[in-house]
DNA sequence: CTTGCACCATACGCTGGCGTATTGATAGAC
DNA sequence: GTCTATCAATACGCCAGCGTATGGTGCAAG
């Protein structure tokens, strides 16, 4: 893609968020540690001269990729889960997002894994509450009382990062084609109980099928 | 092997398995980068000197650190839980000791963080896989045909790794006291249908209809 | 044309960690 | 009491990456 261009005749100089989206994929290809300075200044064709233009140092480069990262995860959420009118059918498609993009799972381990770090953390607790908190309004929305949503809402992130966690370490684990809509069936009957206590009114037949396998 | 005097005084000499421990202690802190000769050596009060000596090199000492963390997983599965002849409270079991111990979590975790490196990722394979094997043959006990055990042991390894993660990332999620004993019996009583435990009689049970079975 | 600004290159010093080489210390064997 | 194997200290060269300082270039406005 190219860049912005509001005026009319524009260099094709790098901006901030060029540097952080290259930053985001040294993430989900090395880890935190592989946001290099040197390095990426490499990939992009440039020398340090040009980063220490944009950023302060290292650390104000990783800031705005997780910033950048933080916006995205929210947009994708919003964008295509938030118009799904039914509950059921949301925790669906969150289910089937979270195994269908391997890159943006790898990207989320990675992050995660520098948890300890004072400038990720809270960019990985808001993600990680917002995503929760989604979940719980959506089994709210099912008819759970507040706290039993947080206990399934919880137990529901679990699974979601768990199998991205065996996607990643043990992607032969893992199965494809029509076994793994099976896996898939299995979790989500499990894991959206449709017989709440209270008025439970329509039963949904939801067929639950997607292309399975990993993608970019 | 092991140390050349067992008798009384003996030495106190560092020893691989010393240097081993140290580095797993680092990993648990710090994830595999912390696993840094001259850091460590201070830790141990020593210098360089003594781990090259103990040592080729650093990725000698990250290979020794996870051949003992591999014997420590297996060692205890086995000793922990396989006395236990109910395959249900096998599972049980399984699930609590996954919750107990924060720290092997947070190892596990910095482990396969380097699933990328081929030093780590045969040892992060083993690891999962002999578990995710072990919890398939739980679930064959409970009546389970193969592939649906498989596809239970997958799922129950998933939330086992996403509570770890949880727990890690965002503490704050993760209820406590009974609350988090709530939370426990809602996924066990969730990831280990009991059907088949009500009556022996039968030789294989399908439990797996729920009701999957029709739409499609 | 020249001035100012935005962007980048080059060159440098600094730090931390890896690996090697050499020497030093100590305990047990003889 | 010497000798030797085992373990550790010291000192060195090397490299990658961070951050800085300074100079260079294109472009647009005046």
């Amino acid at each position: 893609m190219s860049r912005p261009m509001a005026s009319p005749a524009s260099r094709q100089n790098l901006s901030v968020e060029d540097w952080a989206r290259a930053a985001l994929d040294a993430i989900a290809a090395g880890g935190l540690d592989a946001v290099a300075v040197e390095p990426l200044a490499r990939r992009l064709g440039v020398t340090k001269g040009s980063f220490y233009w944009h950023f302060a140092n290292r650390e104000a480069l990783i800031r705005a990729a997780l910033e950048l990262w933080e916006r995205q995860e929210t947009d994708d959420i919003l964008d295509r889960v938030e118009p799904e009118p039914d509950p059921y059918a949301r925790i669906v498609k969150l289910f089937k997002q979270a195994n269908a993009s391997y890159r943006s799972g790898r990207l989320y381990l990675a992050i995660a894994a520098g948890e300890d770090s004072p400038v990720v953390s809270p960019f990985v607790r808001r993600v990680s509450e917002r995503r929760m908190n989604y979940l719980q309004e959506c089994y709210r929305d099912l008819g759970f009382e507040a706290s039993q949503a947080r206990h399934w809402a919880r137990f529901a992130y679990a699974t979601f990062m768990g199998n991205l966690q065996i996607r990643r370490d043990t992607p032969e684990a893992m199965p494809t084609g029509p076994e793994f809509n099976q896996y898939l069936r299995l979790m989500i009957s499990t894991l959206i109980p449709r017989t709440v206590a209270a008025g439970d009114s329509e039963q949904h037949p939801h067929v639950v099928s997607m292309h399975a396998g990993s993608s970019q």
